[in-house]
RNA sequence: GGGCUUGUAACUCAGCGGUAGAGUAUCUGCCUUUUAAGCAGAGAGUCGACGGUUCAAAUCCGUCCAGGCUCACCA
């Protein structure tokens, strides 16, 4: 017998010991009096009342002593020491105290009392078993020395922590605060966003063509319709049919999907957040961002000012508005103002870059930015200005042609937004979707599709418009201090582990 | 995809050619104020998988599986 089950079965054996005590182990109902943080706060006029509290939680540790024993019950608020006396509790009490195991839910009755060491603890007068565990949780222990929590034998296995991210949360409480965290920063988001009157709405993640952004897509296959359909990598084009459509300020917080790598900051499912707002555009974007990002900061961590990696980040308003080619020109000292093919491409030789033999003037300076700036750009700045070329759903500069209205924020180096002046012109969508098209014939399987349907809504009339995305995991890893997307993802994607073939071969012997 | 690296008991780890180890957890006994309870004893492992070398493999070699770091690719 492997140790698992042996564990797991005496755990059973314990489970059936209940039942044979008439003992309900997975009872429907429950009573609770009260939070356990609920009881520490009221601790004098509990002791003084001498009150009967019910409390419930998770058997967390155990020290039995003879007649009586002792311990740890934790519900999501707090935990208390529970004291169990077998002369107070009676003999059938104790028998199923005894019976407990680290893990178990468990229900106190008890009146509050303070130990001789002098611990704030719950007296037990009954105690009840909620839902037994039969499956051992990873052993954790805590000591406190000198005021500080030491732990033992800490449950860290990172591999282990994802797969089993209900272990994660349950023994590890930083790990449990980085998701707290999360949930505050997108309710952040959604109540700044709905004091400013956007709506918020839901578009199709299913959809016929894909569009938005320039990625490999997951496919699927809707069987009634008989069509393959495509799971969102952005939410843009229909968020922008929102616009045509009369609402003037829209926004949508949800799942992409981009069917490339997976690395530190890319996960196959990704949460962004796309904000529309109409009559507006880039610089106004800009100004969106910055508040809600740096509001945020403060309303989540209390800070604006970040000490990540021992560098100092900065989120305070106003964040630095830069050119991509006037960043270029900083950092290399090349001046690529003139879209000079030749010249630009001279210059991506000499310092080694490649060159894609399709990628006109404007890509190479994208290469360019990314290779020499993008890494360096450690305090939030706003990289302005990109090539039209690049840049398919963004409305060109009225003095230059070449160059749209659209940035990037960079911050520790890697990008957080992306927004534009959304391009509304119709006819000149049209060219740009079919430049995209001609891209992909000559296998560039990231260019944009010419989405027919989207293009027709444009023709009915779009207004002049400022759209926003923020990469939401990629900000939550930022305020929490975490350099991998798996931490700050609940369930990041994994190999699934080979477990059927195990079994199997358990089975054979 | 390349390089480096990890995988041994439920958890954290040691062992790195000669009969599988420790602490915690578990079980048994003692124990009515403990708190990483204590003391005494016990059980628990296909040493990630499959091959190879060897008298002998957790240990050496190869392939594979799953992680991590990093570079490349990629928004």
């Amino acid at each position: 017998m492997s140790n698992d089950n042996q564990l797991i079965g005496l755990r059973k054996q314990k489970y059936k010991k209940l039942l044979a005590m008439n003992v309900q182990v997975y009872p429907n109902r429950v009573e609770r009096t009260m939070y356990i943080k609920e009881l520490i706060d009221q601790k004098d006029k509990l002791i003084e009342t001498n009150e009967t509290v019910k409390i419930t939680g998770r058997l967390k540790a155990m020290r039995r002593h003879g007649k009586i024993g002792f311990g740890n019950v934790e519900d999501e608020t707090a935990g208390i020491q529970i004291y169990v006396r077998k002369d107070v509790v009676g003999d059938e009490n104790y028998e199923i105290y005894k019976l407990y195991d680290l893990g178990d839910f468990v229900g106190i009755e008890g009146v509050a009392f303070v130990t001789e060491s002098g611990e704030f603890s719950i007296k037990a007068t009954k105690v009840a078993i909620l839902a037994k565990s039969l499956r051992p949780l990873p052993t954790v222990k805590e000591k406190i020395v000198d005021g500080k929590k030491v732990r033992y034998d800490e449950f860290s296995d990172i591999e282990l922590r994802y797969r089993k991210r209900y272990l994660d949360l349950l023994l590890n409480p930083q790990n449990k605060n980085i998701f707290i965290q999360r949930s505050k920063i997108i309710s952040n988001f959604r109540k700044i966003l709905d004091n400013d009157k956007f709506l918020e709405v839901e578009t199709p993640i299913l959809q016929p063509l894909y569009g938005g952004a320039n990625a490999r897509p997951f496919i699927t296959h809707h069987n009634t319709l008989n069509i393959d359909l495509y799971l969102r990598i952005a939410t843009e084009l229909y968020l922008k049919r929102l616009i045509i459509g009369g609402f003037e300020r829209v926004y949508e917080i949800g799942k992409n999907f981009r069917n490339e790598g997976m690395d530190k900051s890319h996960n196959p499912e990704f949460t962004a957040i796309e904000i529309y707002q109409a009559y507006a555009d880039y610089n106004d974007m800009m100004d969106l961002t910055e508040k809600l990002m740096s509001q945020t900061a403060i309303d989540v961590i209390g800070t604006d000012l970040i000490e990540f990696e021992e560098k100092k980040i900065n989120l305070k308003s106003p964040w630095r508005r830069a050119t991509m080619i006037d960043l270029i020109k900083e950092h290399t000292g090349f001046d690529a103002s003139d879209f000079d093919y030749e010249n630009i491409k001279n210059f991506c030789e000499s310092k080694g870059i490649e060159i894609d033999p399709n990628a006109g003037p404007g890509k190479l300076i994208t290469e360019i930015f990314e290779t020499f700036v993008e890494a360096k750009l450690i305090q939030p700045t706003f990289v302005t200005d990109f090539p039209k070329e690049v840049s398919p759903l963004a409305k060109t500069k009225p003095n230059d042609k070449k160059i749209v209205e659209r940035f990037e924020l960079y911050i520790n180096g890697s990008e957080f937004a992306n927004a534009f002046t959304e391009l509304n012109d119709p006819i000149d969508q049209r060219e740009r979707l079919e430049s995209q098209a001609k891209l992909r014939e000559l296998g560039d399987l990231e260019a944009n599709v010419v989405d027919e349907d989207f293009l027709e809504a444009m023709e009915y009339g779009m207004p002049p418009t400022g759209g926003l995305g923020i990469g939401i995991d990629r900000f939550v890893m930022l305020l929490t201090k975490n350099t991998s997307i798996k931490e700050v993802l609940l369930f990041p994607q994994m190999k699934p582990e080979e477990i059927s073939v195990k079994k199997k071969k358990k089975k054979k012997k």
